[in-house]
DNA sequence: AAGGCCCTTCTTTTT
DNA sequence: GAAGGGCCTT
């Protein structure tokens, strides 16, 4: 072992890297020579121990300095937890890797070079909601109907572009919808580039670009990346590949890690045939793979071979584990979507009332984040705690949103959709007509709109764009300018992020705009609070900072890292790289999983079958199918054909668990809707600790003596609700759940 | 300019 | 079954 500080200190050291841990090919990658490695690697083989064990043996036995390593994940939890475990393994030597996302580290070598671009280093990135916004400005400024251009589909076609290389100049035109998207791409980037703003694909794309025109900057990183390692390299797009190709120009010491099988980003551009792509490129590599897995039964793994096996063009993996056979796999036919989610909430309780398993061995998966609701509601009613990846939304929620662009003005006042969003929040009186006009004197000016605002504010009346704006705009605008222009002058003389947060919420009189009293608004106050708090850990590092985060930490991000004893709720995207003991697989119907739009396209259809697969391996022991025969899908209950997918499990690996009886002839859905109602408000009745209100406004009940009535309002007291019901027989009364036997009613 | 109401439309997955 | 857009009124 080489040790490199004094050896007085050597003791200090945490557990070094012990080779005997790790079996014949784990060792193979860890240990392999200097080139290009690719490892593919099955779900459970100890994927991220061999990328860090890699790079503590670069740094540890091959005397490879930290500062020269560029590892690369697909997502910042990847990366903390790459963080972490290097952290444990080489103590301080782990302090000067490159460790982040792609587009992380895109964003990080373009703020250092913005001497070689087309924007300033203190550009703003916009997230999916600004990106959107910017494209139905530029459908918009160039007078086309949004309806046959619609901004999704047009940022989609715009977006693969990028991750395909392909910038405006370039677009290829075979139809005149093409002609109509290039216009619009052409537009969109102008539009970019006036705000000082990059969206999440130009952040690869202009750093390959940065890359490729200046030579003696690929130069500088390629010579400084002596080791480049990838993990999840099945889900590198085009773009991903080309940078990997740039950066590691010079040393060529590629070590890739990934799994055909598990490539679930299709959509947003991966190519899994990079793999087959990389062995092309690099025809001397070393081929690695890591076949045994140390995560799940036999069955679990057989299960979950029988659904990928159908898939072509794959190398076929044999995996194989030493936990012994396990359980066969419980496939559950609900009537509908509510005994579906009543089925995973009592099979849960079961388990854990028996002692057999704590709630934080479980996760529910799904497709759709649409289908956590239910969950959610179920899981409240019994008392279960859970924890929700992602469809939180935290970032999109309208107040979060709000004060992130006040701050993005701040930082930088070029950027059109930050201003356009929060010019008039709360009202002050900017409608269209003052933001036509503001933008036509901007322009004539040779300003951004900020700039000119700024202007206003801080020379007032002096200023020579005053006398441009008729009396009814001027004020408004004057007044957000002086508002504007008090921040940055504030933030420039060093007021910290806190205070800076502090100001615009007491300038704008924020609380007062979102905090009407009622429980939503204070549930709004309370994200914004949540945002002061996040804010508040960057005070070091300012603005630029916290506002790059914001943008790069996506919700998926804010999963609590502690479940406590809680069961996790999780799209089948979201759970990749996670295990759980007990796995639910919920909505295993034709439509469903797979997805209605994947229908037609087989490869997109290979990819939902990957998504199952990626499903059924996150489990160690036990796996649960469950799916239901009716589904409300929007509006009205629609019947469900079970997912073509649980075909192609042999009947040996499965266990069927309740009935398999359709519904009587002469019950018509309506009936059984209400009998599921029944049944739910009953199981209500029965579960324990309380946390959300059983009743809601406008529910109707029934009271044994004073009949039937309307709940004006709820609210939790002392662990038990106080409902307040206008009945019909005798008016208001204020009643005490536990104690006043309501009986909740169908809605009408 | 702003708020309210009714209409349509659409729902995949996320750095 | 929600969210956004269009159209209405104030």
């Amino acid at each position: 072992m080489i040790f490199k500080h004094s050896a007085g200190l050597w003791y200090n050291r945490p557990a070094m890297i012990n080779l005997d841990q790790l079996n014949a090919q784990q060792r193979a990658a860890v240990t392999a020579p200097l080139g290009q490695v690719l490892v593919l690697a099955g779900p459970g083989s100890g994927k991220t121990r061999v990328l860090t064990q890699r790079i503590a043996y670069l740094i540890e036995e091959m005397g490879v300095r930290p500062h020269n390593i560029l590892a690369v994940t697909f997502t910042n939890k990847a990366a903390r937890e790459m963080q972490h475990r290097l952290q444990s393994l080489l103590g301080d030597d782990s302090q000067g890797v490159w460790l982040g996302t792609f587009h992380a580290n895109c964003a990080r070598i373009l703020r250092r070079e913005a001497q070689y671009l087309s924007f300033d280093h203190n550009f703003v990135i916009m997230d999916s909601d600004d990106q959107q916004a910017l494209v139905k400005r530029a459908i918009r400024e160039l007078n086309l109907d949004e309806k046959l251009y619609r901004p999704t589909s047009i940022h989609a076609a715009i977006s693969s572009a990028k991750n395909n290389l392909i910038t405006p100049a370039d677009f290829p035109t075979q139809s005149y919808r093409d002609e109509i998207t290039k216009r619009i791409y052409e537009r969109y980037q102008i539009l970019l580039r006036d705000s000082n703003a990059v969206d999440f694909d130009d952040l690869l794309l202009e750093t390959v670009r940065l890359l490729v025109d200046n030579p003696q900057v690929r130069e500088r990183y390629a010579r400084r990346f002596e080791h480049i390692l990838v993990d999840e390299f099945q889900d590198t797009n085009l773009v991903q590949y080309e940078l990997l190709k740039l950066l590691g120009s010079v040393h060529s010491n590629l070590f890739v890690v990934g799994d055909e099988d598990q490539s679930i980003y299709r959509w947003r551009g991966a190519d899994y045939r990079n793999v087959l792509r990389f062995e092309q490129d690099f025809p001397d590599c070393l081929k690695i793979l890591l076949e045994q897995n140390y995560r799940s039964t036999q069955t679990v793994l057989d299960a979950a071979r029988a659904v990928i096996d159908r898939n072509k063009h794959r190398t076929r993996k044999h995996l194989f584990s030493e936990r012994g056979m396990g359980e066969r796999l419980v496939l559950y036919e609900a009537v509908d979507e509510h005994a579906e989610a009543a089925f995973v909430v009592d099979t849960i309780q079961q388990w854990v009332t028996s002692g057999k398993a704590r709630g934080s061995d479980f996760a529910v998966m799904y497709r759709t984040n649409a289908q956590s609701r239910l969950l959610e509601e179920a899981f409240l009613r019994a008392g279960l705690p859970y924890r929700l990846v992602g469809a939180l939304r935290f970032y999109g929620r309208r107040e979060v949103k709000d004060l992130i662009c006040f701050l993005r003005l701040v930082h930088n006042p070029d950027d059109e959709v930050s201003l356009a969003r929060v010019i008039n929040v709360p009202p002050r009186g900017v409608g269209e007509k003052t933001m036509v006009a503001l933008q036509l004197a901007a322009r004539q000016a040779n300003l951004t709109a900020g700039q000119l605002l700024i202007e206003l504010g801080e020379q007032g009346e002096r200023s020579a764009h005053w006398g441009r704006f008729s009396g009814r705009s001027l004020l408004p605008l004057a007044d957000f300018g002086s508002l504007l222009a008090g921040w940055r002058r504030a933030a420039a003389e060093g007021l910290s992020l806190p205070g800076l947060f502090d100001r615009i919420l007491l300038d704008t009189a924020y609380q007062e705009y979102i905090d009407d009293g009622s429980n939503e608004g204070k549930e709004r106050w309370d994200n914004v609070q949540e945002l002061r708090r996040l804010g508040y850990e960057f005070r070091e590092g300012g603005l630029t900072a916290f506002l790059e985060n914001l943008a790069l930490v996506s919700d998926q991000d804010t999963l609590p890292e502690e479940a406590g004893n809680a069961a996790t709720l999780l799209t089948l995207h979201a759970a990749k790289g996670l295990e759980f003991r007990f796995v639910f697989i919920i909505g295993l119907d034709e439509g469903l999983l797979p997805h209605a739009r994947s229908k037609d396209d087989p490869e997109e259809m290979a990819e939902e079958r990957r998504l199952l697969y990626v499903g059924i391996t996150r489990a160690k022991d036990r796996v649960y199918l469950v799916r239901a025969q009716q589904r409300s899908q929007y509006g009205g209950p629609e019947i469900q054909e079970p997912s073509r997918f649980l075909e192609d499990l042999p009947d040996s690996l499965i266990q069927r668990q309740g009935q398999r009886r359709q519904r009587e002839r002469w019950e018509s859905p309506e009936s059984l809707a209400l009998r599921t109602r029944r049944f739910s408000a009953a199981q209500a009745q029965t579960s324990a600790a309380l946390i959300e209100p059983r009743f809601h406004p406008t529910d109707r009940v029934r009271h044994p003596v004073w009949g039937e009535g309307i709940v004006m309002e709820s609210r939790i007291q002392d662990g038990d609700e106080t409902v307040d019901v206008f009945f019909e027989s005798v008016g208001f009364k204020r009643l005490v759940a536990s104690l006043a036997n309501l009986e909740l009613l169908p809605k009408t």
